[in-house]
DNA sequence: AGAATATGATTCC
DNA sequence: TGGAATCCCTATTC
């Protein structure tokens, strides 16, 4: 797995270490960058070469030519090479709670080259990150008309967004695995559902915080998408990459399964289908879901029969990751997949090829929705780093109205990202969606959650807490209430805005939980938790020791490793 | 403190 | 077309 044989074919370049470690990465042009050139490697260099270099890079060496001349002390050389490109002359990496980027590759923001994130023009206003990209087209009279008429006006009004901005309560570890989807109750303000990538359901009332529930067995992997029956709030479906829909009794964890795609077991990874987009229709009492293969499913939910044959709706072969029916008009759906397509359907006529519209993209879709009340516009998150609104009434579909550049790149080990709209927003201009860069906030390398408002582009907030170090690729703002969920690796964060909850410095202690499970040895300490009372069943309150502080310099958690 | 590892989209041959 | 190599701003365990 290691890519052994690029690292045994670098050229040997010695290179004095300085002791100050900011001067020598500012001035790698001087004479420290001498090459010794002892030939080229041979290619049968011994595989302990790898004992030899450190984590960052650099090569140690002793330096053999000084021994040869006889009086000089040995001296020990680095070779400073960029970690990720492997040539001199730079490095990539943290520097404090700093990333450096390699120049060689292209802008970890944009994804165009010619330059990094430092100078990236998507986030030149430093202190947002964020910032739109130009309009694609404004060639349209209605857009036109709405930029010069409608824009000054609306523009004074946005600021009026409440921000749910502060960690009000949380349960660190709740997961034994990493969250990949939420979901709020429909009518119980309090409760809220989570799944994660063991396939465990949790259902958490966070007003009593240590009320936590977890449902091990309803599914056996990754817990993709979650929905709760329209009829009956007390029901949820799940589609998962198990090949199963199941539908659980929230009250007595009874939990049956709805369909099975694998009834035959596991027959090779071609054979394995696994269920990733899901939605209901309510109006036709039908669940929808589509699997990695690129077909959907229905099955209707009052006999819990299957409707008819699966159709193909995006490239055969390809993962479905989302399915979406429209608020307003029953009759739409929307779906996206690895096939760098959104696509809309009319469900009155679903066959292979016969979608209403394919809205393109550069890369995968992690996402797209349509706005919550009125169902005219579709947001959509891809892998190209770029959020995209597509206006079927102020523009058309042939291209998105709006694309901003945002960082929320694909990485196998994060659940990946989606833009979520805020469902109470009148105006469907409010979205939220984790950050992947991390940003230097005082010392502190924090992933925060941005509020974009999609109608401008422009950052409203980026929300973050110094103890919450990990990226929180998934986001749920509350269907009622000024609230944001969070899943953050194994952990859910409730936020609400500060003038509505005390600092929970002074709140009850009670409000931020640890659970043990199998971290009970760790070492890296969340802020404030203490190794003593380790009890690793259950959930171990530990909130008296839990501080939330304001991000300063000298305490940030676990700082990045600062180069000495 | 550093190494190992889990594991998915994409590219390349 | 299919399998191997690659990748990289992760999180966690050992």
């Amino acid at each position: 797995m290691a890519p052994r044989t690029r690292r045994m074919a670098f050229p040997k370049v010695l290179i004095e270490r300085d002791t100050d470690s900011e001067q020598s990465s500012s001035s790698d042009d001087e004479d420290e960058l001498e090459e010794e050139d002892e030939g080229p490697p041979s290619e049968s260099e011994p595989e302990e070469e790898d004992s030899t270099k450190n984590g960052y890079g650099e090569r140690i060496e002793e330096d053999l030519s000084l021994k040869k001349k006889g009086k000089a002390p040995i001296t020990i050389s680095l070779k400073k090479v960029c970690k990720v490109c492997k040539k001199p002359g730079h490095e990539a990496g943290f520097k404090g709670a700093t990333y450096i980027d390699c120049p060689m590759k292209p802008c970890f923001l944009c994804k165009m080259p010619g330059h990094t994130t430092m100078t990236c023009p998507h986030r030149v206003a430093i202190e947002h990150g964020v910032i739109p990209a130009p309009r694609t087209s404004t060639h349209n009279t209605v857009e036109y008309v709405l930029q010069r008429q409608l824009r000054p006006r609306i523009l004074p009004i946005k600021p009026a967004y409440v921000i749910p901005d502060q960690v009000c309560c949380a349960v660190i570890r709740y997961h034994s695995r990493r969250v990949t989807c939420l979901e709020f109750h429909p009518t119980k303000n309090n409760i809220l559902l989570s799944g994660d990538k063991k396939g465990q359901v949790g259902v958490w009332d966070f007003d009593k915080v240590h009320e936590r529930m977890v449902y091990q067995n309803i599914h056996t992997c990754i817990v993709n998408n979650m929905r709760f029956k329209s009829t009956n709030d007390g029901m949820v479906y799940a589609a998962s990459s198990d090949g199963t829909i199941s539908s659980t009794d929230l009250e007595t964890g009874m939990s049956s399964s709805l369909m099975n795609l694998n009834p035959n077991g596991w027959q090779g990874p071609s054979n394995w289908r696994m269920l990733y987009g899901m939605d209901i229709n309510s109006e036709k009492g039908v669940v929808l879901v589509a699997d990695n293969f690129g077909f959907l499913y229905m099955v209707d939910t009052r006999s819990n029969s299957k409707i008819g044959e699966a159709i193909l709706i995006h490239k055969k072969g390809s993962k479905v990751v989302g399915l979406h029916c429209n608020p307003v008009q029953p009759e739409l759906l929307l779906s996206c997949g690895n096939d760098h397509f959104a696509r809309i359907w009319d469900m009155r006529q679903l066959k292979a090829g016969s979608s209403l519209s394919d809205l393109a993209h550069k890369r995968v879709v992690n996402s797209a929705y349509f706005s919550p009340l009125s169902g005219s516009k579709i947001l959509t998150t891809s892998q190209d780093n770029r959020l995209r609104i597509w206006d079927s009434i102020f523009g058309n579909l042939d291209s998105p109205s709006r694309e901003i550049v945002h960082s929320h790149d694909f990485n196998r080990h994060l659940t990946p990202f989606r833009a979520e709209w805020d469902p109470k927003d009148p105006t469907e201009s409010l979205a939220v969606i984790g950050r992947y860069m991390v940003e230097n906030y005082n010392g502190a390398a924090l992933h925060p959650i941005d509020f974009i408002d999609i109608s401008t582009g422009q950052l409203v907030a980026e929300v973050m807490d110094p103890n919450i170090t990990t990226i929180s690729p998934v986001n749920k703002l509350h269907p009622r209430d000024d609230i944001l969920a969070s899943g953050s690796s194994r952990s859910l964060f409730i936020w609400r805005p500060k003038e509505k909850s005390e600092p929970v410095e002074k709140k009850d202690e009670s409000k931020i939980i640890i659970c043990g499970g199998a971290m009970k040895k760790r070492k890296g300490k969340f802020r404030g938790e203490s190794d003593d009372d380790s009890e690793d069943d259950g959930c171990v309150s530990k909130g008296k020791n839990f501080q939330f502080k304001k991000a300063e310099s000298k305490s940030a958690p676990r700082p990045r490793k600062v180069n000495k």
